[in-house]
DNA sequence: ACAGGTTACCTAGACTATCTAGGCAACGGG
DNA sequence: CCCGTTGCCTAGATAGTCTAGGTAACCTGT
């Protein structure tokens, strides 16, 4: 019994993760946090689903990767946005709100 | 290539299904027909996801079914839903209104 | 009479994205 | 010197949806 909304994450994450880039090159562990912090904590990211993902979203030419160093001067594979991500994201971001907007007019009408 | 919303549908067909039943007893096709009527058609329902997830919410409890007639007065399994249904109903409702919400907040912010 | 569309239900198997639960390595502070 | 944090990775399980079929009864139009 999942008490985490880990179902309704699905196919939301690649957005996230996409807005998360938009603000400039990240890493994957940089993002994870960035979405949970610009969430309030609401969205949590597994590094299982993480990685995975943004295999995924680079193998789709989504984003683009690097290894370089991180704010503490780590080892840290960095992420950036490419074109067809911004373009994705906007389709995906647009996807989502004609989703949610119906969504929540039917769940959220007054009871019979 | 999906060209559907599909993923973002994950986790959110039960809700709409508990939704459905809510305003009362109605037969599987009735409530696909209901659900894309009432999300102007954004949301489709597929009966190869809306079956399996009947039997799935029968078995938990959420719902319970029953030979009948419907309007035209054919063959028909009726779904009512139950008690824990309700409850399962509100559950799933907020727990969508928060996520969204987070998610919203993340995915509309204005462009660093 | 019969073709085709609608109503209504069902299922096996594929697919895909997530989570669980581990592991590795390097750094820094106490 | 230990432990928490940063940072990356993966195999396998799980769960929910979709594809693509099937069945049957009814109604309408030709």
């Amino acid at each position: 019994m999942p008490k985490r909304s880990s179902t309704l994450l699905h196919g939301t994450l690649d957005a996230l993760i996409l807005k998360a880039l938009s603000y400039g090159k990240n890493h994957g562990y940089g993002v994870a946090r960035w979405i949970e912090a610009s969430s309030d904590e609401v969205v949590q990211v597994e590094e299982g689903s993480l990685y995975p993902a943004l295999y995924r979203m680079e193998r789709r030419g989504w984003i683009e990767a690097e290894w370089g160093l991180s704010e503490l001067n780590r080892r840290a594979k960095l992420y950036a946005i490419t074109e067809r991500g911004c373009a994705q994201l906007a389709a995906e971001t647009e996807r989502w709100q004609v989703f949610t907007a119906a969504v929540s007019k039917v769940l959220l009408a007054a009871e019979a």
